[in-house]
RNA sequence: GGGGUCUUAGCUCAGCUGGGAGAGCAUCUGCCUUACAAGCAGAGGGUCAUAGGUUCGAGCCCUAUAGGCCCCACCA
């Protein structure tokens, strides 16, 4: 046993404690062991940025899952690793590059991905650092990488399969186009901003018949060079006979059609739309009810691409405004109102996305979400807090087609290969030698990659190993829970599930453990562009990980979203430094022990707090009172944090801890004790050491899930054990349970209170010393309150206590108050003050006499009797009893006053 | 338009299958008591959004209303 040091410093301790975790090896997980498997992967962070709250919350509360589970005799599996994020990534590097001077094309594609993986080194290693940090007991012997080897491998393997199933297929459709990253990206990426602008009502001539005007209104005036019809809805009367007519386009030497269509809505602007097939999904859609041509108006950019016309070249918003004015020129231009609507923006750079018709690769949906519908219906696969497979079933239910093919080169290149000659395409691992159509020697392959989600979707096994039948996978796939932010429920969750029933047959986890966000103060997102994120690195240098760790977990339920306050980190930390001081109070009473009682205290210490019988009360050991209550508390705690733990109620264990350890152990068993440890009762000493120590060891494995550091810490120092990471998590022992002592110094405490109570409103001050009586006719609290004069002393200022049975020995001036079977009184005849006394009792009949009230009129209804469960019923007799003698003895005082 | 969720003490939030309203912070009062002032002791503070309903009994279940937030779809 060492000394600790003086104050509390995390920052010294963390760093040291960590290294020693890594280097014994404590987070591998062995494939091969005979334990039971507990496994969890964790969402691969981007190697794009740094650690945020977002991804402190979600590791320390899968690193909280995993130590509990670890210290079960679980072998347990934390699957690390980190995620390319294709597109966030490469357009980083491509930022990086233009800052050197450097363009992407500049560099081709094997030059770019050098720069890109020299990138990802970089940012992967600091944020593993970050993670360490934090404390994460993750596998770090298996850390992956969504670009490594193995999961390009599975990629691939997934890939082929699902073209060959005819789940994937490649199609000309109308896809969400960046113009500034050059690249599609699926429905999910978009995001719909409300955004102000204008309705343009513009004159459509119709053709043959001079001055005659079809009225259109649009938002986006700059798409009608691409316009190739106009429609009408059939049941319009308005427009009925022009259905089947030209018009001729403005700013065009092209005719084009009316047609009908129900797609159009007649109350909606001005009955007529102007239909662009190349530059808006529903437009797209009616154009190939239609036949009607899709012509492509712009360029990758979105720059005008109208060979010969003026406009050719221009950005699309600079070729709005032109077109606007040529409009109006002609007369052509009705009005423009105002009106906002919402438009689609890409997700990572916020830039207006532009519907647009390329040949892309799918993944077909049906089939898949039927899958992820029935694993959700037979429980194999649930969600944490509950209500979020509601969320899950949302987007199930309105799945589309997944396109997967990205126009990037940071990520995993399509396994397809094109027939130079006949065009065949050939989807294979490796490049075919020939075209297996035409024999044609020479092939090239898809120069497209994947989306980023499309490996992540594959994480669960693609790190174990799959497609080959390892051992990790038959340990520990599936994996038991997953960790994650409602945010990505669709993007990853979604993804996960239907690609682990396809490819292993079975969901790639059985709970689905849901968090929320992490705010800012004001509840604002925190975001780099308010610039209100808070650094969780910071956090920690200030306060550590551990108080960092269980500001995140505290009074936050699951799936809700939470603010961050330094106040709550703050908080956290005193609590650490309050545990901190408790054990080296102990241990420095342990040393002087071991000092003064002729040796055996190494001995008899030594099995304190260890589990099994290793752990059983050492035979000859005389507990006392207040030992077996708190004994009997810490075995109560141990059941109801594990079912806590079990149920995922992160948040309400820890405050079961830290209230057990602060209020309890600190607050009163430490303050009981403490005449013991300075008194010369040996045995008594030593039952008192035994039980600080044993309370103290289990709590601080119950802690050690959320603050992993400062319980190894003072474990170490404290124990002659391994390690607390390593040690066994405490259950329930019969021989440990002391019911009768609990509900006495629960007497005590009631006591204590009451008499602080009193000289707290009567202002006694603190020096002043008071004989303290207690009247009561109960032999229990006679004989309890006897024995523990000493400790009464200690905890409310009384200089003596006295036990009586009837008032005749109490001096008549005292101050009192009723608990619950006794009456304490404090003589201070000095500082009584009839009527505050008279008040205070007064209050107190008040109180009793409402809680009567309630009791009489539940126990008189006799619905209640027959309906309420017989242990109900029961109690409530019990506390009307309790009451009624309660309230007796207040009467009795007031009258004694009068 | 569809779905979800929230409204509890001044603030931030807990409250498990319905059975006497809780925590932390903040406030007020008194204490540097030899583990801890990053502490100890005591106190004040809530018609659980509103209105109905189910029930012997509702913060919790049902319906409606008001307000807040989130997600999805659509808006030519």
């Amino acid at each position: 046993m060492t000394e600790l040091s003086k104050t509390y410093e995390p920052q010294e301790m963390e760093k040291r404690i960590y290294e020693r975790w890594k280097k014994m090896g404590y987070f591998h997980a062995d494939a091969g062991s005979a334990k039971k498997a507990f496994s969890i992967v964790m969402p691969p962070p981007n190697v794009t940025g740094q650690l945020h709250m977002g991804h402190a919350l979600d590791n320390t509360l899968q690193d909280a899952l995993c130590r509990y589970k670890r210290m079960q005799g679980y072998e347990v599996l934390w699957q690390p690793g980190t995620d390319h994020a294709a597109i966030a990534t490469e357009v980083k590097v491509i930022e990086k590059l233009k800052k050197e001077g450097i363009e992407k094309q500049d560099l081709g594609r094997e030059g770019f991905l050098k720069e890109a993986w020299a990138w990802k080194e970089e940012y992967e290693s600091r944020i593993l650092g970050q993670l360490e940090k934090l404390g994460a007991s993750a596998d770090w012997d298996r850390l992956r990488f969504t670009m490594d080897e193995g999961c390009s491998r599975a990629v691939t393997e997934v890939f082929i399969k699902l073209y060959e199933k005819g789940y994937i297929y490649k199609g000309s459709r109308i896809i969400n186009w960046c113009p500034v990253c050059q690249t599609s990206i699926s429905d999910a990426e978009v995001l719909h901003e409300d955004q102000e602008g204008f309705f343009w009502h513009i004159n459509y001539p119709i053709v043959g018949e001079e001055g005659r005007f079809v009225e259109i209104a649009t938002t986006r005036p700059e798409t009608m060079l691409g316009d190739t019809a106009v429609a009408v809805n059939p049941t319009d009367e308005r427009y009925r006979d022009l259905i089947g007519k030209m018009l001729r386009l403005p700013l065009t030497d092209r005719e084009i059609p009316i047609i009908a269509d129900e797609y159009v809505d007649k109350e909606f602007g001005t009955g007529c739309v102007k239909i662009t097939p190349a530059h808006d999904p529903n437009d797209f859609e009616v154009g190939r009810r239609h036949g009607l041509p899709e012509i492509c108006i712009m360029h990758d950019d979105a720059t005008i691409d109208c060979p010969g016309s003026k406009y050719d070249g221009m950005d699309r918003y600079e070729a709005r405004k032109a077109m606007v004015e040529d409009l109006k020129e002609q007369g052509l231009l009705v009005k423009v109102v105002p009106h906002t609507h919402s438009v689609g923006t890409h997700d990572r750079c916020k830039t207006t996305i532009e519907p647009m018709i390329k040949p892309q690769w799918f993944v077909k949906m049906d089939k898949f979400a039927e899958d992820c519908r029935r694993v959700l219906e037979t429980g194999e696969l649930r969600f944490v807090p509950e209500n979020y497979s509601k969320t899950y079933l949302n987007w199930v239910n309105n799945m589309r087609d997944w396109c997967i093919s990205r126009q990037l080169w940071w990520g995993h290149r399509i396994p397809a290969y094109y027939c130079d000659s006949c065009g065949e395409i050939v989807v294979a691992a490796e490049k075919p030698e020939a075209c297996p159509k035409c024999g044609c020697r020479e092939l090239h392959q898809d120069e497209d990659t994947l989306d980023t989600w499309f490996s992540s979707a594959l994480w669960p096994f693609s790190t174990m190993g799959w497609p080959e039948e390892t051992p990790e996978l038959s340990k520990f796939y599936p994996t038991d829970v997953l960790v994650t932010g409602y945010d990505i429920i669709f993007f990853w969750v979604i993804r996960m599930v239907f690609s682990g029933v396809e490819h292993t047959g079975k969901s790639p986890f059985h709970t689905v453990l849901i968090h929320g966000l992490v705010r800012d103060s004001q509840g604002r997102k925190m975001s780099k562009s308010l610039g209100n994120g808070i650094d969780p690195i910071e956090v920690i240098d200030r306060y550590g990980a551990d108080a960092l760790r269980a500001s995140l977990l505290t009074g936050n339920a699951p799936g809700n979203d939470m603010r961050f306050y330094w106040e709550k980190v703050e908080n956290e930390r005193n609590f650490a430094n309050k545990v901190w001081n408790a054990a080296r109070f102990i241990m420095m009473n342990l040393e002087k022990a071991e000092a003064e009682l002729s040796g055996g205290m190494a001995e008899l210490l030594g099995n304190a707090g260890k589990s099994g019988e290793a752990g059983e009360i050492p035979e000859g050991l005389k507990l006392e009172l207040s030992d077996k209550w708190i004994l009997s508390k810490q075995n109560d705690l141990n059941d109801r944090i594990a079912s806590n733990m079990d149920a995922f109620e992160l948040g309400i264990a820890l405050d079961n801890v830290t209230d057990f350890i602060w209020n309890e152990y600190c607050d009163w068993y430490i303050e009981m004790v403490k005449p013991r440890l300075y008194g010369d009762d040996a045995d008594s000493k030593r039952a008192a050491l035994w039980t600080l120590k044993t309370v103290l060891v289990s709590s601080l494995k119950l802690l050690h899930p959320f603050m992993p550091f400062i319980t190894e810490e003072i474990f170490d120092n404290l124990t002659d054990e391994e390690s607390i990471m390593i040690s066994d998590y405490p259950v329930r022992r019969e021989s440990f349970c002391f019911r009768k002592e609990e509900e006495s110094v629960e007497s005590i405490k009631a006591a204590v209170r009451a008499v602080r109570a009193i000289r707290k409103d009567m202002n006694v001050p603190v020096r002043r010393k008071a004989q303290v009586y207690i009247l009561t006719q109960r032999p229990e609290l006679q004989e309890t309150f006897s024995e523990t004069e000493d400790i009464f002393g200690l905890l409310c200022g009384a200089s003596g206590l006295s036990v009586v049975q009837d008032e005749g020995s109490i001096p008549a001036d005292s101050v009192s108050s009723v608990i619950e079977g006794a009456v304490i009184y404090i003589p201070l005849s000095d500082l009584v003050d009839v009527e505050k006394e008279r008040a205070r009792l007064s209050a107190e009949k008040d109180r009793l006499l409402a809680e009567l009230k309630r009791s009489a009129s539940m126990l008189s209804n006799e619905r209640f009797l027959k309906g309420a469960p017989e242990k109900k019923v029961e109690e409530e007799k019990q506390k009307k009893q309790k009451y009624e003698d309660m309230l007796r003895t207040v009467e009795e005082r007031l009258a004694a006053l009068a």
